[in-house]
DNA sequence: TATACAAAATGACGTAACGTCACTTTCAAG
DNA sequence: CTTGAAAGTGACGTTACGTCATTTTGTATA
């Protein structure tokens, strides 16, 4: 006969869980001293595995009772069962992380508006839920629509999406110092360069998207993070300013090959 | 002024919990009619969303209380944290899941003894604790290490892993018709077509192998799902009878190659 | 054997986020 | 003014124990 102590020492498992266990009839002591103190034996050990392990697999003290009191248990189903909603609980915390990630990013890309961004990303769901891949369809062609899905997303943990969201940040910061400050036009030439290592010769497709970017209505519809009207048209002009810098050195130097 | 009751229409949340955020003080009323009825604003309306959104990041109404009053709250360092433990709760549900493959599996190799199964996971789940590399370093090469990564571990999904399974569960169903019966002997070969398959022209590796599962200690300690010493021995008997059977059909045709 | 002290028992309250009664009061229309 | 719907408040139930407070029991020592 073994005392309470003990057997919580063994199995890692308070005493006060057994008291309750034995109070709600999922353990009971087979015994009681004169004075009435608990005594188990190797049969309850065992017993108390078997409940700690199906604890673990994500069963209610409830459930584990029913299972372990009927004989004619159906198990299989059970335990598929019991997969299937870890399964599915696994897709939420998938969901959670993705938003988390897109939050987190969106922060940065406000320079620091936590609102904003909250914000931003209600909308986005909400927009989720009625989007129709119809849009989709009536821009982009099939090729298109696999590009599409490259373009970093804002919930990635990948280096390649996190310098997207630096090269937007530090922009958003730079607003004040004009489109044709240096600044600027060292993070534009870096997007263009970013931009033609991921898209190489899909000038179509990417001209295809700035127009889509160009309009925030649009952006969501396709599940785009929405970059405020401000930095786009800021973003275009500095665009702009870099054309024509470029023009400008190569004009010196007499060679004309951009079109 | 918006009544209770089309609030909780336009955002999908319950009368009641709207009730319980003005009681704990997480969205009060800005207003009342003289009979006490609650009145609310599209303001109520955008910060409810807001609470809506970070109860689904899984925080708590306290936590998002202290957050929305807070207006110096550390976004960065809370989102972050948030997201670290959504990847630890992910690990949790994966470790999960990997032991009720295994248990399900298991039930099928035990021949439904669900008892017997879980018995045999609590085993390994304990010797998993104190399990160190040095029994595995001791009997395998590097090179044998990496191909013990690829033996099925009774908790994959695959069909592969599943085919092993039905074997075991089957070999174990036809114990009673003895080691030559044609039933056994037609598992064997598809146990060795697969084996073959898997490892061809690791004999050494498969024999170590073998030898390790002939030990249901040692498997343990290398974290094999231990099979019963009975159905081990029927195992190589039916093998050795599969040996005799393929010696004696070569045998009679005047051809012997085997060692 | 009396005493002291550890260990055990019991009972009660608290936790999170509401759902679900039960009962009363208010609102708005006819 | 009535009436039925909607709103209000209050209380209990849920899960799996942790954490007191208080009392009783077991056991070792003087």
């Amino acid at each position: 006969m073994i005392h309470i102590k003990e057997v919580a020492k063994q199995t890692d498992i308070s005493v006060r869980t057994l008291r309750y266990y034995d109070q709600i009839g999922l353990l009971t002591a087979p015994a009681k001293t004169e004075g009435g103190h608990r005594l188990y034996t190797e049969e309850e050990l065992k017993r108390l595995q078997y409940i700690h392990f199906l604890k673990g697999m994500g069963y209610s003290l409830k459930e584990i009772k029913k299972m372990l009191s009927d004989p004619n248990w159906n198990w299989r189903d059970s335990l598929n069962n019991q997969l299937a909603c870890i399964l599915e609980e696994q897709q939420r915390l998938k969901r959670m992380e993705s938003s988390l990630r897109e939050l987190i990013h969106g922060i940065v890309v406000e320079g620091g508006d936590e609102q904003a961004a909250v914000q931003k990303l209600i909308q986005l769901s909400q927009q989720y839920k009625k989007r129709s891949p119809s849009l989709e369809q009536s821009i982009f062609s099939k090729r298109e629509r696999e590009l599409l899905a490259r373009v970093p997303k804002m919930n990635g943990e990948d280096p390649d999406t996190m310098e997207w969201i630096a090269l937007l940040g530090q922009l958003k910061q730079h607003m004040k110092d004009g489109p044709d400050s240096p600044k600027v036009q060292s993070i534009v030439r870096r997007m263009l360069e970013k931009q033609a290592e991921e898209f190489e010769d899909e000038n179509e497709f990417i001209d295809k998207l700035w127009e889509v970017r160009k309009s925030p209505q649009q952006s969501e519809l396709l599940g785009l993070y929405p970059i405020e009207q401000e930095l786009l048209d800021f973003m275009e002009q500095a665009y702009e300013a870099h054309m024509v810098l470029l023009q400008g050195r190569l004009g010196g130097k007499g060679e004309y090959r951009e079109s």
